[in-house]
DNA sequence: CCTAGCAAGTTCCGAAACAGCACTATAAGC
DNA sequence: GCTTATAGTGCTGTTTCGGAACTTGCTAGG
């Protein structure tokens, strides 16, 4: 089954991970609370390749959660917004921050 | 960055990801919630390969999510039930599954 | 004994996605 | 007219995934 798929499925939970189910949106959708809005900002903080942070935002902006917003006219410039729908996702990243908190504590020498 | 790599990260819901940041494994634990266990109708209900469930399945054991149980000694067979750890997954599928109902509604004709 | 069936995987191959890095486009500043 | 800043694209090799067949260990039937 293709990943596209989900997105007709029965389940709420499969549709939404037809969203956000890799394991790179939800960065962005978390540094989007965070604060952070450009594209720059998303590929340092998190790590990722420029070219998924593109895909993925396009994605994100063609699912309603995000919308891409010209934030300067001279050099065209766009930034990435949270619309309503994008930041009602907040929630469910804050169950899943909870959990990793209580979980998945990091491995570092500095922790122990 | 690799996916890998995540799992050492500072941000909690990046660790989080680390383990169930794919479209496959948060469907995997949807249906251990619903009561499945067997490797058969994990691969029935959520339509992945084979191939991609074994290795979910391998993983969500060694991270500790899930325990792969011996059922029956004549021939060997093992079914995977939630740990603890993984039942507290189960308020992140809910607000995953809130937000899918609320946000993303099926697309089928039947429902225009 | 031989074959079929069930359940939990494993193997193989072509297709798709990804990582890493360089490159483009546009404009500002020196 | 060269450098810097920002939001992407292109290119190339590697990794992962999708689909279907195959394996293993046992039971049941003829």
């Amino acid at each position: 089954m293709k990943w596209s798929e989900l997105s007709d499925n029965w389940c709420p939970v499969a549709r939404t991970l037809s969203v956000l189910g890799d394991r790179w949106t939800l960065l962005i959708l978390r540094d989007c609370l965070l604060g952070l809005s450009r594209f720059e900002q998303f590929a340092e903080s998190s790590g990722m390749t420029r070219h998924i942070l593109a895909d993925r935002l396009k994605r994100l902006v063609e699912a309603g959660i995000l919308v891409r917003n010209p934030y300067s006219e001279a050099p065209k410039r766009y930034d990435y917004i949270l619309t309503e729908k994008g930041q009602e996702l907040a929630p469910a990243l804050m169950t899943l921050r909870d959990w990793g908190k209580k979980h998945l504590p990091v491995r570092r020498a500095s922790t122990s």
